[in-house]
Formats: structure tokens, C-alpha cells, sequence
DNA sequence: TTAAACTTTCAGAAATTTCTGAAAGTTCGT
DNA sequence: ACGAACTTTCAGAAATTTCTGAAAGTTTAA
């Protein structure tokens, strides 16, 4: 198999910002790949179209499933796996945030909680663990919203995120609405 | 200068998450030690706490100011130059932010947008370039948004993402206080 | 049970990233 | 101009990550 030059460079960077997002260079070209291709694909079509070994293609393959980013299939009368990127671009981002707080954000978290509960033994232990609160409290109010945000469908996304600047808009209606809620001065 | 064992855990674990945030692991572990640290450090301090080299320290500092996160003061009579973490953990949350778009998404989206102006040459071109289509408009999108928030001061934002479920009800407010714009059904 | 068609594993090779420390560069006071 | 006190640079060493390919494992058919 081989990719046309017009998806080369796709891949290929692909590949490059994938290491970014948590996975490898070749993971970053497999799924590249396999979301551009309408037809799955099979371990050697991955291996030729981007010139890796078998061995790597199965690695990353189990990266690719271990993150649910892919999806087997099967051809009648061929006992080769076929692979396809699952659902939407909205589903592969979703599942890449989600995926990731796991990863990176939810340890961070327990370590936080943690060292909250140590007795600070000094001065500069209680400046750091302030700190570590204001890190805690952070992390958590994001992870809280991006959960909210996750369980909106991609319609209602779609309509919250093209609201944009009517947002601080919407934010001050809601007050006059319900100015029951504690509030402070919008600066 | 040594850390109390009890930040020592703290600083570790974010030199190990700092690579997954952009940045190595000692540039993490220096990040981490000046957002504890209510006094400046000076280089030395940074090289000695973290046993690391005065050279690597020297890089890392360059790398943390190319990212905007650190800040340098100085000591009468005392020609080291000392560091702190700049501003609030919300700038700095903000800052990463605005970083990482800059490094990850917006070279993506110059790629997607090149790409997009080749006319395909035969079907499966086609569908590669609706994906990449999606993909640009999510992440074009996605960065709307981001820059949208980020205009919102901390209180705003902070009052936002308290909303959590609240999102989804005012979003249907909205729709009927203003239902001229065009809509589809919320399902 | 044997063989063919496939997939997975993993030791070591290759590539990449990070780190060290000596040397070079800079700045300041005298 | 000189030297002391600092910072930066960068070649090569060390550490880490990724990749290969041969061997082992699995599944199916006959």
C-alpha cells in the first residue's frame, strides 16, 4: 500500500503532533492513516504504507486499542484483521480528553490530595502546600467541567462554543435571572 | 539548598507530568520548586535542589522563560539572578494554554488549510480531504472557544464552570430569549 | 496432527532526547 | 585593563524511547 502524496504530508505531521498527545511518532501515523482511509486497513497495509516493521504495527496497534481509538473488522474468507478509526471526529476528540485526563491529570490529583493531608512543619511547608490547594482546586473545577462539557451532545457543544464572546454576555443574564447565588463584582 | 521530603514527592511528580505538558522532566522539577518556593532561587539553588548540573539549569531557564512562566529579580549586592514563577496559578494555567495552541494547534491548522486548497484527484482523496475538513473545523472551533475564555477573567470563568450542569439549561434559556438565530432541535 | 496464515513478543539495535562539565562569554568594580 | 562573579554554550556521554525482525504463539482448515 501506498499513501498519495496529498495524505503524505497529513501523516506525516500526524505523526509528529501525536507524540504530543500522548502517543508515539508511528502510533501518531497509524491512526492518521486509518482515519483518512474509508476502507479499513490490515497490519501489512499499515507496515508498507508507512514503512515500519510488522512488529511495530502491532505494537502500536495495541496502543491505538488500548486508547479506543480503533476498531477491528473482518473480510469474508480472509483471516486478516482489518482496522478502522471509530466514530467521529467529535468521538476521537472526546475520547482523546478523556483519555488523557486519566492519564495526566487524575495523578496529579491523588498526589495533591495527598499531600494535602501532611501537617505542614514549617513556614515555607505551609506557602507550598497553598500552592498545592490553589493546583488541587484548579485541576479539579477543569476536570468537573470538562466532565459537564463531555455529557453535552455534539449539537449542544457545537451551539455553547459558537456562542464565544455572547458567553461573558449569557454569564451576566444569568445573574440578573438569578442573583440568589453568592456572587462577587465582575471587574 | 534541599527540599523537605515532603515537597520533594510533589516536585518529582510534576517534573514526570511536565513532559507530557511540553517540557522535560528537570524543567518541570525547576517549574515546580520555584511555584513552592515563596523566596526567589537563584541558579545554584535550582542545580544543588534538584541535582542537576549548572548547565542544564541554565537551559532549563531558558526554556521556562520562552514559555513565559518565570520571572527574574535580583538581589542588592548580590549579581545572581533569582527566579520565581510568574503570577497566580490561573496565569499560569492560562499561559500553558496559550502555549501549547500555539505549538500544537496552530501548525495543524495551517497544514489542514494547505492541504485543503489541493484539489482531490480521485475518490479516496475526497474523503480523506472530508476528514481533514472535519478536523480543521473542529480544532478551528476548539481554538475560538479556548481564545473566547481566555478573554474572561479568572472570577468570570470560574463563575462559568461552577455552572457545570447549568450549561445545558441555559443554553435552552438562551434558545428561547433569543430564538431567532438558527437552531435545531436539542435531543 | 500438521501446515498455512496470521499475530504477538521481546532482546538487542538504532534513534532521539537529555544531561554534564569544561570552556567561552558577559558584566561589574577597581 | 584585569580579575572576580557570574551565565551561557555546546560536544560528547548517558539515559530513554522507539523500532526491527526472528522466534514463539494462535487460529483455522483439512
Amino acid at each position: 500500500m501506498n499513501i498519495s502524496t496529498q495524505n503524505q504530508s497529513f501523516v506525516y505531521h500526524f505523526g509528529e503532533m501525536g507524540s504530543r498527545w500522548g502517543f508515539n511518532r508511528t502510533v501518531g501515523q497509524m491512526y492518521a492513516l486509518l482515519v483518512i482511509s474509508e476502507e479499513p486497513l490490515n497490519a501489512n497495509d499499515l507496515a508498507s504504507g508507512l514503512s515500519i516493521s510488522r512488529g511495530n504495527v502491532s505494537m502500536g496497534i495495541k496502543e491505538l486499542q488500548s486508547w479506543q481509538l480503533i476498531q477491528v473488522s473482518h473480510i469474508p474468507a480472509d483471516r486478516k484483521e482489518y482496522y478502522s478509526a471509530i466514530g467521529s471526529i467529535w468521538d476521537m476528540a472526546n475520547t482523546v480528553f478523556k483519555e488523557r485526563r486519566k492519564r495526566e491529570i487524575d495523578p496529579t490529583l491523588s498526589l495533591l490530595r495527598a499531600s494535602l493531608l501532611d501537617k505542614p512543619t514549617d513556614a515555607s511547608d505551609e506557602y507550598a502546600q497553598g500552592k498545592m490547594q490553589e493546583i488541587h482546586d484548579l485541576l479539579e473545577m477543569v476536570t468537573e467541567w470538562a466532565a459537564e462539557l463531555q455529557r453535552l451532545n455534539p449539537e449542544q457543544l457545537s451551539r455553547l462554543m459558537k456562542l464565544g464572546a455572547g458567553v461573558s454576555k449569557m454569564l451576566s443574564v444569568k445573574e440578573q435571572l438569578f442573583p440568589n447565588k453568592k456572587n462577587s463584582d465582575s471587574n
